[in-house]
DNA sequence: GGCAAAATGAACAGACCAGTACATTCTGCA
DNA sequence: TGCAGAATGTACTGGTCTGTTCATTTTGCC
């Protein structure tokens, strides 16, 4: 059943809703067509508990960050470098939020169990900011949710964009030294932008 | 056949490639599937030309930045607000973009037309990084294509991720207040990376 | 007007694919 | 052992969709 999902994840992050085969989960599952209609129901029901279980997969990472020892831009910092380096790991979650916000999110919107997990790098962020506020070296009035979205849109970029972007500019961005780089070109920014 | 594009364009953006319809384009056309392949030979080739238009079109609005008088400072801010209302005023070409990246760009990389493509909003934060730094107000070593990754990422992220984003976190990111404070934030973020 | 080429209409072929019907086998349990 | 329910295999249906065939009409041009 695990298997299943990991399959379907990565069939479905590879081509869409649209271009997802289940006969093509199937068979690489050594299972049948039947079985998936046996367990799931149908294609869309698949695809939500892929969505479903990717979301959970980040969120279990942002629960263990353990910031709460480092001096806030440290902290800070650690934040932003471990939530580039997940989307690089994880490129099949970034794919599938984006085959979900082509359809504009009308099967997440079915999804109870992703609506009710909490975002524990909100709380990490207000956190983070609230010390360094305290400790005179961030600025007041930052919104977490407001950087959290900046955050992410920068750590998102690199695996959502980078075919794109690399035809375009004719730059290979996976090569190491260019991860290396833009890593510290997004903590560097996002650390510029809440600082004093 | 303009109009082709247009009504292909949406069709695409809308559905991604293997969603889209060549159906639902030649209805909307008032004219037959028969046409469209006459015109253009198959799905992907029509596809493919949808991309090149949204290209040709976001390189010629980077083309009238007309940012050459300004401060640096003032300069940049309006590149980057730009941007920002570029992506929010057409949602289509970030969806065509994520589109394509689903595909790992292999029908960008079949198209010469793109390639050749020069992209102006390069060659204007270059000069206007030069600017700044030369007047003393933004530091050096700032690589205007890493600094274009950012500004990109950021804009375009309020439209690719909107819909997943206002799931989670409950937030309408459509509200013309929020829609202004995030374009601010951007700005601001960008402008405090670059400034000495 | 006449002719060649461009444009168009209608209908269909061929492939594919989500989902199902029906029958069968396995498994746990009394 | 016998039984109920869970699990699985096979083969099919109904619908959809890209791309094509063949015939017809329109257009530009001499």
């Amino acid at each position: 059943m695990a298997d299943i999902l990991a399959v379907a994840t990565r069939e479905f992050s590879e081509k869409g809703l649209a271009g997802a085969r289940i006969d093509v989960i199937a068979e690489a599952m050594k299972t049948s067509k039947r079985m998936i209609y046996y367990y799931f129901g149908s294609k869309e029901a698949l695809y939500v508990a892929v969505l479903e279980e990717a979301y959970r997969g980040i969120r279990s990472t942002e629960a263990e960050l353990h910031i709460e020892d480092l001096a806030p831009e440290d902290a800070l910092r650690r934040l932003v470098g471990l939530t580039v380096d997940y989307q690089l790991a994880h490129p099949d979650f970034t794919r599938l939020v984006m085959t979900e916000n082509i359809h504009r999110g009308v099967h997440l919107a079915r999804s109870k169990a992703i609506q009710t997990l909490n975002v524990p790098a909100i709380e990490g962020l207000r956190k983070v900011l609230e010390r360094g506020r305290a400790a005179g070296v961030f600025r007041a009035g930052i919104d977490p949710l407001d950087l959290h979205m900046s955050i992410s849109a920068l750590a998102i970029f690199n695996v959502a964009n980078k075919h794109t972007f690399a035809l375009i500019f004719k730059r290979d961005l996976d090569a190491p030294a260019a991860l290396i780089a833009r890593r510290d070109s997004i903590i560097e920014m996002i650390v510029r932008f809440v600082r004093k």
